[in-house]
RNA sequence: GCCGCCUUAGCUCAGUCGGUAGAGCGAUUCACUCGUAAUGAAUAGGUCGUCGGUUCGAUUCCGACAGGCGGCUCCA
């Protein structure tokens, strides 16, 4: 038999080898139980894959993205075979990993109860323990068609794939599924050979069954068969699956430290805020403790929006009808606004945004192109009607405070503005300790021309001027196709938390629909009438969902300047009460939020309680600091300052919470 | 909006196979006055989410609605 030279890369070390024409990936990874599948001339392959002369073969191991992807998909492979052996009816949907797991979609009767989940769970491991092996088998499309008679989504997939010109787009998913080229089934076969059972997919998978170290079931939930609400519900299971038993394990802990970090939870345990079923669905209310970090920071994004040059203005919560007709609201976006008011004869809405309100200050009397950039900021309240499904804790509210602000410029300032604008949300968004972006560029759907004001020259222009300035920033531009307001394409601002998770905060809007609906005017140095161009700014997108991204990321445990009590004196005995009430007067004077516990608890007992309300500084006196003329300090991290004299603890506190940092 | 699950004291949760309920924490009161994450005792607190139905009787069974949770779709 003739020999073939491959090149075999390891952590960036290539070697070349001289092999046995027909040899199988997995032969040259025998010493490295992790490698589970190969990238062979950059494409995965399963172990099994036959190598041909040239190739550069790497090895991909269990615990590389890759490989995570790969363990994950065969995991899905064997709950789908599990689910068709307790239910032989389950029809099968697609089945991808996705970031931290995967799913399958199963066409079924009835839903799956969680005692459903446990049987199948253990049907699973049963699997795991046989040690099937995944073969690979080519298939033409009439093969597949044919075999697979009895999956009419399957048998969807497979037409779809003559057709559309990419399946990932055609289901999110099912890439996996059917990808380009050729068609393959992979047959799970047991140890004599026996088939157990087959699904249509590109792979590539793990060589056998036995090598998926450790996995779980979450949960159920109904999934639209390809993401379309038009179309049937399949039921999803989702699971997880991991390199180790350690490894899932972590993943598991994860999830906990996420939970408690759940600002819905946190915000009942520190008294932040709460959604009374009396107000409705979606529709918070703040605590004073709450109202404290609610207030700060309207305070300090009223004051940079000033120092930014903009011109705080104030706009009610309803309007007369018309008004969202002229803004174009009611033609494109009427299934997001509450039902109408009937009132004199005439129909009122609660405003869902503020700008066609600023377009009315605008208008209010003529403006010259010498007051051009023209800014119009204001907390504005707006009222969105969200379905019922969607509302969530305060990142998903129904009623909530915009701090927006409207841009009105001439075309050519445009650029500037944005700049300007993006330049001043990281700015703000990092003086509230988050440090980590990306960015999103949101574009109009060119196939639902409907669903969007004006032609496409304008779309154009505006779209290239908010990537223009975006790419500028350098931070990671990831676009949104279909994801521009109905008048305008936008940037998003997303913001990385303190374990990882992103969150859409800001968003920049170029808009040159509503100035025309509003026939906004500027009178331009040569005396004729122009048209702005307004720029639709959210710093925080809003002050709602931003108090419950902070609480996050802080886990409720804010800097000084934020938290609702920055200092709380704790006496150790009753008789040190009047001296902490003494050093409390001098903090208040300075501005510090500080409270004394006077209660007739133990001082253990307080400790626990200002620790459990995540109070920065505890404030301690007993004798020794009376004789001193001190106090003690112990932070959240049980840290202690002792005996510091008073002047020296009151510049301390008030240092922290001026400079904006986390102690 | 769609699918599934859930709703018992302020919070976390037991419990009743249909005969109107209990714990811990919290609250209040009393005693204790204490040096870095829970002192002890006593007391109060619930028409068992709302409305209908079945039943001699419903917190328990059925239905509708409201609210919540997990997803899908959508989104600041």
């Amino acid at each position: 038999m003739p020999d073939i030279k491959v090149t075999v890369v390891d952590s960036g070390a290539r070697a070349e080898r001289t092999v046995a024409a027909g040899t199988r990936a997995w032969e040259l990874f025998t010493d490295t139980p992790t490698v589970i599948a190969a990238r062979v001339a950059g494409v995965l392959r399963d172990l099994a894959h036959e190598l041909a002369d040239g190739d550069e073969v790497e090895g991909v191991a269990i615990d590389e993205p890759d490989g995570r992807d790969i363990l994950r998909h065969s995991t899905a492979h064997v709950m789908a075979q599990a689910v068709q052996e307790l239910f032989p009816d389950a029809r099968l949907g697609i089945g991808p990993p996705i970031e931290n797991g995967f799913y399958y979609d199963f066409d079924v009767e009835r839903p799956f109860t969680p005692e459903d989940l446990e049987k199948i769970e253990s049907r699973m491991r049963k699997i795991v323990k046989e040690g099937q092996k995944f073969s690979r088998r080519p298939v033409s499309d009439g093969e597949a068609l044919e075999e697979l008679a009895d999956e009419p989504y399957k048998v969807e997939l497979i037409g779809l794939k003559g057709g559309a010109t990419d399946v990932t787009e055609a289901a999110e998913g099912a890439g996996v599924e059917v990808g380009a080229g050729e068609l393959t089934i992979y047959d799970n076969l047991r140890r004599n050979g026996e088939l157990a059972w087959k699904d249509l997919c590109r792979g590539p998978h793990l060589p056998t069954t036995k090598r998926i170290p450790a996995f779980k079931l979450m949960r159920s939930a109904a999934a639209y068969w390809r993401g379309n609400e038009k179309n049937p519900q399949l039921q999803r299971i989702y699971g997880t699956a991991w390199e180790s038993k350690e490894a899932l394990e972590a993943h598991l802990h994860r999830l906990e430290e996420a939970e408690r970090r759940d600002h819905r939870r946190l915000g009942r345990e520190l008294d932040l805020f709460s959604f009374p079923d009396e107000l409705g669905s979606g529709l918070p209310v703040f605590h004073p403790k709450g109202g404290v970090l609610k207030r700060v920071m309207e305070d300090y994004v009223r004051q940079r929006h000033i120092e930014e040059g903009f011109e705080y203005v104030g706009t009610p919560h309803i309007s007369k009808e018309g008004l969202f007709h002229t803004s174009g609201h009611l033609p494109y976006y009427a299934e997001g606004m509450f039902p109408p008011l009937h009132v004199d004869g005439g129909d009122y809405r609660l405003k869902a945004m503020n700008c066609p309100m600023h377009n009315l200050i605008y208008r209010s009397r003529g403006r010259s192109y010498r007051e051009l950039p023209l800014r119009l900021f204001e907390f504005g309240h707006v009222y969105r009607y969200e379905k019922s499904g969607v509302v969530h804790g305060l990142t998903r509210v129904r009623g909530f405070a915009q701090d927006d602000s409207h841009s009105y410029v001439t075309p050519e300032q445009a650029p500037d503005e944005i700049r300007h604008l993006l330049d001043f949300v990281l700015s703000l968004l990092k003086d509230f300790g988050l440090d980590d972006f990306y960015l999103e560029l949101s574009t109009r759907d060119d196939s639902k021309p409907d669903k969007f004001v004006g032609d496409d020259d304008e779309w154009q222009v505006a779209t290239k001027v908010l990537a223009d300035v975006a790419s500028e920033t350098g931070l990671e531009l990831v676009p949104d196709p279909g994801g521009a307001a109905y008048y305008g394409p936008k940037i998003s601002v997303q913001a990385r938390d303190a374990i990882g998770r992103t969150w859409q905060m800001s968003t920049i809007q170029y808009d040159f629909n509503q100035p025309r609906g509003f026939e906004l005017e500027y009178v331009a140095a040569d005396g004729s009438r122009q048209r702005p161009v307004m720029i639709h700014s959210a710093k925080f997108g809003s002050i709602e969902r931003f108090i419950g991204v902070l609480t996050e990321h802080y886990a409720g445990a804010f800097p000084p300047w934020l938290a609702p009590v920055q200092v709380i004196g704790i006496p150790v005995a009753e008789r040190h009460n009047d001296y902490l009430a003494a050093f409390a007067d001098r903090l208040r004077e300075a501005g510090v939020r500080v409270e004394v516990d006077t209660s007739d608890e133990r001082m253990q007992k307080k400790i626990r309680n200002a620790q459990l309300q995540k109070v920065p500084f505890m404030a301690l006196v007993g004798d020794r600091d009376m004789e001193e003329g001190a106090v003690s300090f112990r932070f959240r991290s049980g840290e202690q300052e002792n005996g510091v004299p008073l002047d020296a603890a009151v510049a301390r506190v008030v240092e922290a919470v001026e400079s904006r940092v986390q102690v």
